[in-house]
DNA sequence: CTTATGTTTCGATAATACTAGAAACATGAA
DNA sequence: TTCATGTTTCTAGTATTATCGAAACATAAG
């Protein structure tokens, strides 16, 4: 993980709609969402949802799955997890706090 | 923690400038670093650094302490975990990968 | 092939954020 | 008080981001 890599990848959550759009994935878990039932759930226009989804997926913090006409949007705990670790990596120097600071992984899954 | 409170947090950090600085004081702990040290490490104006120091304190990311005619600032870990825990909130629905997703605190100190 | 449905791209507008010089303010030292 | 140092506010220019209607594209069903 690099500086650039954690910018994109904050940029992509903080935002209102797509902040929405992760936690509704993340909720749903590995088999994920298609578009159009994040649309219905959230209500943002398609064009607005498509523009969000492709941040998200450029940041790598979701997945996208083709699966007929449908695509499936899943969130990827691995890109969160390694998210974390950098925001909080050698907290405290490395002293005192440490074995508390040790970033943990958020979900093992996917 | 509410949306808007996460996407402050979120936006926070999600600038090169100010995801640097907010690194830079995790790693110096609770002590924290005075304004001026800030400036030397990372080079920016002045102005401009004053400016990403409100907007992280605005968000609570960070915690201002007047010392003399310095001013010290360091990291706020609660308001981090309390991020942490608002993207991962009800992983999965609660299934299966329920023991690994409980979001864990980052740090207890501060 | 034709049609219906799901999703993305295009294009244009509005809103928000970043940057930094100059001036002002605050604190402590001489 | 006067001066030096540390920090913030003001202001304005520039750049980036969000939104969404309309049109285009993709896939599958009839």
């Amino acid at each position: 993980m690099n500086t650039k890599t954690a910018v994109t990848r904050l940029t992509a959550l903080a935002q209102d709609s797509r902040l929405a759009i992760f936690r509704l994935l993340v909720q749903k878990g590995p088999e994920g969402l298609c578009v159009g039932d994040i649309q219905t759930k959230l209500g943002v226009a398609p064009a607005t949802l498509s523009f969000h989804l492709k941040e998200l997926t450029h940041a790598g913090m979701v997945k996208p799955r083709q699966e007929g006409r449908f695509i499936y949007y899943s969130p990827d705990f691995k890109a969160m997890n390694a998210l974390v670790a950098y925001l909080t990596e050698n907290c405290c120097g490395g002293r005192s706090c440490d074995p508390e600071c040790a970033p943990t992984p958020v979900c093992k899954e996917n």
